[in-house]
DNA sequence: GCGTGTGAAACGATTCACAGCA
DNA sequence: TGCTGTGAATCGTTTCACACGC
């Protein structure tokens, strides 16, 4: 019987933990610990917005400001940071350079992360040269793909290595994070090698599920899934069906709305 | 006074509806309409693998079995294909076919989506020839840049056109659905004007929060905020702090566990 | 028997509302 | 006075457990 394993799907799920057997983590004394996933994602947009605003001089912030900027509710900004500490002053706000540096702290931008990119597609290529990851600490230290026309090649000063170069090159890097943009049909077969070479977290962008141990996180982000969401709401907006719409023949009125 | 907008944001938030004001829609007798956030969220993953399966001749699956390959409990996914009605037989499991063409009509599968992608840098490129968003039933059917170094260029047969053209660009190809891929800065201004032009659903690159009228949907993916979620929970595995990291010389032995 | 469909329970996340402190 | 920090209420989602029909 093979050891734990979860199937990583959706675009906001990471999974992790939860092991039914064994680990058990000790509750660690020091920093507080797992805060909630809901409050894991949005931390990065508050950082970001922080960021921002430091560049622009500013000093302070009340949460009512900030919660606008990024758009949620204040009640939900000021109970997300409450989950790190209480790093605000009663009836001025929050100092935005400390804050910036509590939460820099508990999302690691500190650190220097290196990253591998596998499957120099379009994609793939484009993720190679992004800028958003350069700028929040994300270094791309190598790119890997089977294609020989693409071997060698380089892109953005770093050179195509052979996907059967694999694990030597997530070792030589030293690599925990990668980044997957193969075709659906490979990604499994690179993951459980990307993780028998100790990556810990992967970030899939191939339209498959990936099983991978309980202790590897995986995020998915499936860019046709988004538009496909997209279109369902499309679907039921206007009342015009798009001709060639069969079904919706009565009733998307809109508001139908005479009341009661 | 501007009528009512709503910041969106997060990567698995879609702005629509809620407006406080009048609406109140009328609980609509018909095709059971929207359906919770989560379950769209979920769908176009079931739709992925059906067609999969259908590809290789399977004929019925059991919400276990598919369940089981789309990485969720199948409670959750009786549940959500119980929303759309009744089509799984009782004792035997749900008819491929029927099922995806259920589900493709819930999600427009049928339809032909124009779509219009504005910033064609790296990842408006890598976007512009992305087969999975072909493969669903999204075109591609302009490409916008303010560079001169690009517009008029073609990728993948579609030329690129002046920013300052593009009203003219939504106007004839009907396009209702945009991705932008613009730099931050820039991308308030293009969803403006996009909006104007009747585009009511955005796929948000840009690492910006967007402002737009309520019945525009916006999906934000923000890729350096996914790593950073993937940083995070790097942070807080292996007990071995930090230390520039390399630890894993020892315990990556696959299954850790003695069991119990 | 077996697997769907679904109410009910459990859980998590968001919102409200207010006490407490600068 | 004003805004944070937080219990309590609300809302949505997931999970459980079982009745129903093939």
């Amino acid at each position: 019987m093979p050891p734990t394993e979860t199937r990583a799907s959706s675009s906001s799920a990471g999974a992790t933990s939860a092991g039914p057997s064994g680990a058990r983590a000790a509750e660690t004394v020091s920093g507080g610990s797992d805060l909630p996933p809901a409050t894991v994602a949005r931390l990065p947009v508050y950082l970001r917005e922080l960021n921002l605003l430091s560049r622009t001089g500013v000093e302070v912030v009340s949460s009512g400001a900030l919660a606008e900027a990024v758009g949620v509710g204040p009640a939900q900004l000021r109970k997300d940071l409450s989950h790190l500490g209480s790093y605000g002053t009663r009836g001025v706000g929050y100092d935005v350079a400390l804050l910036q540096a509590q939460l820099g702290r508990e999302m690691g931008s500190a650190h220097e992360w290196p990253v591998v990119i596998v499957g120099i597609g379009n994609l793939g290529r484009a993720l190679a040269g992004y800028s958003g990851f350069s700028s929040r600490g994300f270094h791309i230290v190598a790119l890997v793909d089977p294609n020989p026309d693409l071997i060698g090649r380089e892109i953005n000063g770093i050179e195509i290595t052979d996907l059967a170069d694999l694990e030597v090159v997530v070792a030589r890097t030293k690599a925990v994070i990668a980044v997957l943009a193969t075709p659906a049909e490979a990604a499994q077969a690179v993951a459980d090698r990307l993780v028998y070479q100790g990556v810990t977290s992967i970030l899939n962008f191939a339209a498959s599920v990936l099983t991978v141990p309980d202790r590897v996180t995986v995020r998915k982000v499936d860019l046709g899934q988004e538009l496909q969401i997209l279109a369902y709401h499309e679907l039921r907006k206007g009342d015009d069906p798009v001709l060639a719409g069969p079904l919706t023949d009565a009733a998307l009125v809109r508001s139908a709305g005479g009341d009661s």
